[in-house]
DNA sequence: CCTACCGATCGGTAGG
DNA sequence: CCTACCGATCGGTAGG
């Protein structure tokens, strides 16, 4: 039963590459070129593809928005939080998740620079279903960060501090450099991001 | 020769006046729906003229937003860095802008939250005098934010310390903090702030 | 997955 | 500052 592929399986393997490669290209657009500037026309010129046949895979533009964040979550994931999972404990893990998020940013895995600072910034004054997917990409990362950390001072790797403030500021420091890197073209944002790194870890947060 | 205004004044006046009226409701359209999401069409809805009569004012859009830029950068000097320059000396100034930045996040001056930080996000992949605008903008108050840091350093203030390196961590912790206020909805993100500004500044930088 | 089409809106212009 | 208009593009649909 399930060695001969059907007609029916071989048209859904299609699809879903067709998909992919849809949204391989949606993910770099609109990370350059907002999540609105992502438009249907522009997309299906880039994939090669009739307006509507990529409209097909996705029934709105909302939908294709959403397919796009989650697949640049995806990305986010594999790029900088599944390699330090692997390797570590505490300390170490934040170290490591902290060093493949400046080298996210350095080597441009986004055309236009990171997704979510980008996506923050054009949703963060509307309601909807694509602004929550931002936020709670966001969110998820938040905590995730702060989980380290407190990891971070549980092992006494680090002085004491609440979890909650050194996750803000290490943010901080991600978000700054994005913005150096991005708007003000300067490369000497990755050596400062990793000074501002040692000096929040080194110093506690109150 | 000076006492009679002439018709020609008066329309010049009114003139003025109408197109400070325009860039009053384009600052804050800008700052929620994005410089290119302020379209013609809809500011003119909502200054109750007629397109082609807002049209004439700017000649583009790309003069519409130069000038919504410029109008934007004025709000800002006057809002976080007027204040602060009467007041006092190096490190009595350098705490007054800080301050006077966390109460225009706080405060919501643009409608949708800093300009600056979402004209950044918007144009940081463009090219074009729009760019050049927001970048020329977000130069002038790093290079000032760095004189501040190096001015409280030379008067014993702070410990010595990069000014770059000082200016980039306190620059981080604001955009952070516009960032936690309007995605995440996070007003814990000021007191968040006010501590990461100590601590930067207790600690001097490397 | 395509062609052919829809109404709405975009930036911008003509002419007054 | 207005009305009336332009071609282009938007998101989306019909029908195959």
């Amino acid at each position: 039963m399930t060695q001969v592929a059907s007609r029916a399986d071989g048209r859904r393997a299609a699809g879903q590459r067709s998909r992919a490669a849809i949204l391989a290209i949606a993910v770099d657009l609109a990370s350059s070129e907002g999540l609105e500037g992502l438009t249907i026309g522009r997309l299906a010129t880039e994939a090669r593809m009739s307006k509507s046949g990529l409209f097909a895979h996705f029934g709105s533009k909302q939908g294709l928005q959403l397919a796009t964040v989650e697949r640049a979550r995806e990305i986010f994931t594999d790029e900088v939080i599944a390699p330090a999972l692997g390797a570590g404990q505490g300390p170490t893990r934040l170290c490591g998740v902290l060093n493949a998020w400046l080298s996210y940013f350095e080597r441009g895995v986004f055309a236009g620079g990171c997704f979510f600072i980008a996506a923050s910034s054009e949703f963060d004054d509307r309601g909807g279903p694509v602004r929550d997917a931002v936020d709670g990409a966001m969110e998820a990362w938040i905590e995730f960060l702060e989980q380290l950390c407190a990891e971070a001072v549980a092992d006494s790797a680090i002085p004491a501090g609440d979890p909650g403030q050194l996750a803000f500021e290490l943010n901080a420091i991600g978000i700054a450099t994005n913005w150096e890197l991005r708007l003000r073209r300067n490369a000497d944002a990755i050596p400062r991001a990793r000074a501002a790194f040692e000096r929040v870890l080194a110093g506690g947060a109150a």
